[in-house]
DNA sequence: TAAACTAACTTGTACTTACAAGTAAAAAAT
DNA sequence: ATTTTTTACTTGTAAGTACAAGTTAGTTTA
């Protein structure tokens, strides 16, 4: 298993300083701590506080001006699933439920995968697992994931009702997500999407198709969202 | 009208890396120089050469890797609407045209605005343009611009026909687009879409609302735009 | 021959220093 | 009182230095 690494210094402000945004420690259009005195808060200096301060700012959760300051930035994101830190943290305190359609099992890659495979990625099979997440009670998502058989033993048998992938995937097999890339879609409903997410036939839903990457840059993880977008838009930075 | 600063270094290097990935100069898997040889041959240190280099693996086109290098990631980007540098570029050199649906014009807000304006915004009124534009000849994208009539005096005279809008704004008014906040959903074509995007009606569209950055900054672009995704998905990093 | 080690690369993290440029409020001049 | 200037902040750019950590290929060793 993988050891793990020690944190880096200006990840670790990151999460310190995006928690404190979500929690409400700052309130909108309240200016951070200037960079000298995170500096002087945090024991860094200002290369490393400049590293933690550009992810903010590029996940939108500051706007930085120069002259002025790191402004924070309402948290009125709709359902944050185009970042990548998953469900669970981006929506937030919503009520978020997971059911399981398909248990994680094992099985060989569809022909015509939504994405190119590697030889062993080919060769490992894949976990596959399907799912529907409800946000109060609402279903929203339809997710369909896909993993390569690599290094992940024993996944099948874990438990996942209301439980993130990605939090399962860090705290037992120290595989984090560090990106990726994704290509969107409106299609009408098949029978079996409008049957999960409560829509009629026909009906338009988002169509996701997403490759992440991990810090193993031999794993990728595969999914395929469908998304009931009436209530709730997807929100994102570009 | 704003003075033209100079471009910093690291946006230059940027820039021209870009523009030889686009130019194929450098293939997909090929390792860009290393960090040390690009401080040789641009003559500029380290910090400012990762500035350029963490932005192009930031945008998609090179992947980091410790220990190995950069790795040019291929350009099968579909249509990069996500990406912010404007759908010319985005598209590359697909045969992209422009047809005016409603010429530029001045008039008030609309009531219920997708996103929240200012007091300065609201006063000043908003030009309103509304454009279709088509990828070899197939109408893929229903625009509907709004910009807040703020110093950018005659745009209404301006020839909008196939000519993005971003250059003008950049060109005549040195207005450059930073970033932004966008929403998306799936959405059923409604008779006007269905007439331009030539579907059917209640087909699924999808729907980006977009609120973008400017160096000016008080100074917003916001469009609606309808894509029809049947042939091409839209492409995005996250 | 095959495995283990070493050396020479690569990028990642982090500190330091300096000055440019934008902002805002206090101070000075009109 | 109002305008202008100054001053003290803020972030932006960019140089330099050092070492950690991952990759790869060549060398040594068993």
């Amino acid at each position: 298993m993988v050891i793990p690494k020690t944190i880096p210094r200006y990840r670790r402000l990151y999460e310190v300083l995006r928690k404190h945004i979500s929690d409400g420690v700052y309130q909108e259009w309240d200016l951070l701590p200037s960079e000298n005195e995170l500096c002087q808060l945090y024991g860094m200096t200002r290369p490393t506080v400049r590293q933690a301060l550009s992810t903010l700012a590029n996940d939108g959760y500051i706007r930085k001006r120069q002259g002025k300051g790191s402004i924070v930035r309402r948290l009125q994101r709709e359902i944050g699933i185009l970042s990548v830190s998953g469900t669970t943290s981006a929506v937030g305190d919503r009520n978020l439920k997971t059911q399981i359609i398909v248990k994680p099992q094992l099985m060989s890659w569809p022909d015509d995968f939504m994405f190119e495979l590697s030889d062993l990625e080919k060769e490992s099979g894949c976990i596959y697992m399907e799912r529907v997440r409800l946000l109060d009670n609402i279903p929203i998502f339809y997710d369909i994931s896909y993993i390569a058989n690599i290094n992940i033993p024993r996944i099948t048998t874990r438990q996942f009702e209301n439980r993130s992938l990605f939090k399962i995937l860090r705290d037992h097999y120290n595989i984090e997500i560090k990106g990726g890339d994704q290509r969107i879609k409106a299609i009408p409903a098949s029978a079996r999407i409008s049957r999960f997410l409560k829509l009629k036939k026909d009906q338009p839903v988002l169509h996701l198709e997403r490759k992440m990457e991990t810090n193993n840059p031999s794993l990728f993880l595969y999914s395929s969202i469908y998304c009931n977008t009436e209530k709730y838009s997807i929100f994102g930075r570009f």
